[in-house]
RNA sequence: CGCGGAGUGGAGCAGCCUGGUAGCUCGUCGGGCUCAUAACCCGAAGGUCGUAGGUUCAAAUCCUGCCUCCGCAACCA
């Protein structure tokens, strides 16, 4: 299948997801960076030809809504936060060859032929985009979603409305998706994920995908339409195609296109491994053009035991990380914790901990240890091994183990494993100085030979051990290679135990990372954020809606009722379907709290509802009205005085 | 019965495919050493591997039921 037997090297495309352009990102979304940096790093160690890209996709109506709240131009806008975003790459050392923006001119002309293409060929047709349309949020739902007649998102009522837009027919490819998805098990990993597509989508049957909108303007045009700008589907996933100059139009490909492509592997976050693994195949298919390779789908980040967001206030963002832990500590937590199939959790304990743990004693302590120690006997001269003792042969075997199980356990994207396998070596030169006591041993004279060879292996294997590690924490490595003073730093130096260059003089001894005191630290964190309170207020202005007149209010009518009977919905989570009095008459209600309150706790209270709402079907239950709650993440229903009477109206 | 995954010493994970003395990191307790960043090394305590059955000479590992948790999907009126 290859035809080149030549010398030339391996081509390797890797490609993180876009980032999306509308604020800046926290250490779980910077995970997918560091991480497929740490796969490309790897990859290039091993000889591999590499290209590596990343970038932004900044088109969209949340942003466009960003921007107008900002008072700026949606370019403007995704200027900045873009700029912020490769400014948090680089800082965390990404070593991407390609920085790639959805506003780039040549991305938004490859989109444009692309669509034109696909609606040239027949893939793309002209339709109506049927549901209710939510003035005020400019947004389409569902039957539904808007089962009820109101907006999802505001709760204010929606339209039927019937808008032009352009729909992509996907289910002509869903047989030689599903045919492709069996015949390359590698395709989607890990394998657990696979089935979740097949079974909730593809077997389901695929729907027409609407790849256009006409409800807001940022976003790339319709070349042909300009009524509609093209949706984030095919402008953002084409990324991966036209970073690397692909154009429908264009004759012949470009050269980069043509070694590059198709992909090798695109990682991205498990929760759009279904746009990558369904839709964008299915676009390449129309386009004639060959899948990726692999499409691997990472688990998040939770701080702590929940999901990280603003509202949560729990957002840890890896720039103020590194500023306590440099970036090197930041990257080893993220590669070093994140479990290959379950979420990871981040908490500044964890941090600290790994941090000193490893870092600090493991590592930095072992360099610092072996380097003051050829200082004081050698001179700073790395000494000639002579024959081997005792303790000699485990050592190295133990680094040779590390040398194979890094290597095998990176090419399957076990990272963290890959660094554990590379600590078991440190782990274990540790112990060798405890068994052969150097300092000992430099005690007697005639044992200055078998010092000499102690010494030796011990920088040895450091140094092979900063070769392996440079991949995943490269500053490090560099600084562990000029405290040896040492050239040899390319990973065919770790064949054969043996590369260190005797003879030949340390470079400076440093501290690699100085321990933390946890306390300290805390106390500094505490009051960096009282500071941050005092400065601003500590609840964030929320997202206000327009002022209304008294009679929009009026048009509501709250009526306050009381309790009678409560029960979980079968078959749905967040469902509680209640039976309430209003007095003049009973009704039934069906609301989201089914997380907050156990049914019979609710038994008897008495709640405002919204009596003049249209009846709705939820899970196929009747719901004839709303009940009031504050709250997002947690959701707390307005109780009322029990001595209030039923069915009063609500001002 | 929508689709999938997971429940292993105090915490976080590996082992399960290809049954056969339960492993790693952190934490706790005791000891050692002094080259080193209160670090390093050794030892110990601590698990009926969610639960109830089944297959087998033998089950954390295979099969079945149940419980709990987590993703995805569907509803947070």
């Amino acid at each position: 299948m290859c035809q080149c037997h030549n010398t030339k090297k391996e081509k390797v495309f890797i490609t993180t997801a876009i980032a999306y352009s509308s604020r800046k990102p926290h250490f779980g979304n910077t995970y997918e960076i560091i991480m497929s940096d740490a796969y490309a790093r790897f990859q290039r160690q091993m000889g591999k030809d590499v290209f590596f890209l990343t970038g932004t996709d900044e088109h969209g109506q949340k942003i466009e809504n960003l921007a107008a709240e900002a008072g700026i131009a949606p370019k403007a806008y995704v200027d900045g936060v873009a700029g912020e975003i490769k400014r948090i790459w680089d800082l965390m050392g990404a070593s991407y060859d390609k920085f790639i923006r959805t506003t780039d001119e040549d991305h938004v002309k490859s989109v444009q032929h692309i669509f034109k293409k696909l609606y040239d060929q027949g893939d793309i047709y002209k339709g109506y985009y049927e549901g209710w349309y939510c003035t005020p949020c400019e947004s389409f739902f569902t039957d539904i979603q808007a089962a009820d007649g109101k907006c999802p998102d505001c709760g204010r009522p929606v339209e039927r409305t019937r808008e032009e837009a352009y729909f992509f027919a996907m289910s002509k490819y869903a047989p030689r998706l599903i045919e492709h998805i069996e015949t390359h098990p590698e395709f989607i990993e890990p394998e657990s994920r696979k089935k979740e597509m097949v079974n909730n989508f593809l077997k389901a049957g695929l729907q027409d995908l609407c790849v256009s909108r006409s409800s807001f303007k940022w976003g790339i045009p319709v070349p042909f339409d300009e009524k509609h700008v093209i949706y984030v589907w095919i402008d953002a996933l084409s990324n991966y195609i036209t970073a690397l100059g692909f154009d429908p139009d264009l004759t012949e490909q470009p050269e980069l296109y043509e070694k590059c492509w198709p992909a090798d592997v695109h990682i991205i976050g498990k929760d759009i491994l279904r746009f990558h693994t369904i839709y964008w195949p299915i676009i390449l298919m129309a386009l004639g053009q060959p899948l990726p390779k692999k499409v691997f789908g990472h688990p998040w980040f939770n701080s702590g035991a929940d999901k990280m967001s603003k509202s949560r206030g729990n957002v840890i963002y890896a720039d103020e990380l590194a500023e306590y832990f440099s970036v090197d500590g930041v990257r080893y937590f993220a590669l070093a914790e994140m479990p290959y199939n379950a979420d990871g959790s981040i908490t500044y304990e964890n941090v600290i901990n790994s941090y000193n743990t490893d870092l600090a004693n493991i590592l930095g302590n072992l360099v610092n240890r072996t380097h003051a120690m050829t200082m004081k006997y050698f001179g700073g001269v790395i000494p000639a091994p002579t024959a081997p003792g005792e303790f000699d042969e485990e050592l190295k075997a133990t680094l040779a183990k590390a040398v194979r199980e890094s290597r095998e356990l990176m090419d399957t994207f076990h990272v963290s494993d890959a660094l554990h396998a590379i600590f078991e070596a440190l782990r274990r030169a540790n112990k060798y100085i405890d068994e052969t006591t150097p300092w000992v041993l430099a005690k007697d004279e005639s044992k200055k030979e078998r010092l000499g060879t102690v010494l030796y292996n011990l920088l040895e294997t450091i140094r092979t051990a900063a070769v392996l590690l440079t991949p995943f924490i490269p500053h490090t490595a560099q600084r562990i290679f000029d405290q040896l003073g040492t050239k040899m730093t390319a990973y065919e130096t770790t064949a054969a135990f043996g590369a260190l260059e005797c003879g030949a003089s340390l470079g400076e001894g440093a501290v690699l990372f100085a321990r933390i005191d946890e306390k300290k630290f805390f106390e500094e964190i505490e009051a960096k954020q009282k500071a941050a309170e005092a400065a601003t207020t500590t609840i964030p202005e929320p997202e206000h809606e327009e002022p209304i007149g008294i009679d929009a209010f009026g048009a509501v009518e709250l009526r306050t009722a009381q309790i009678l009977a409560c029960e979980k919905v079968p078959k749905a989570k967040k469902l509680l379907k209640l039976q309430v009095d209003l007095g003049y008459e009973k009704r039934q209600i069906v609301s989201g709290i089914a997380k907050f309150y156990e049914p019979e706790a609710l038994i008897g209270k008495k709640v405002i509802i919204v009596a003049n709402l249209k009846p709705a079907t939820l899970c196929g239950v009747e719901s004839h009205g709303m009940l009031l709650a504050s709250g997002e993440e947690e959701v707390r229903v307005v109780f009322l005085d029990p001595e209030t009477p039923l069915g009063e109206r609500v001002h």
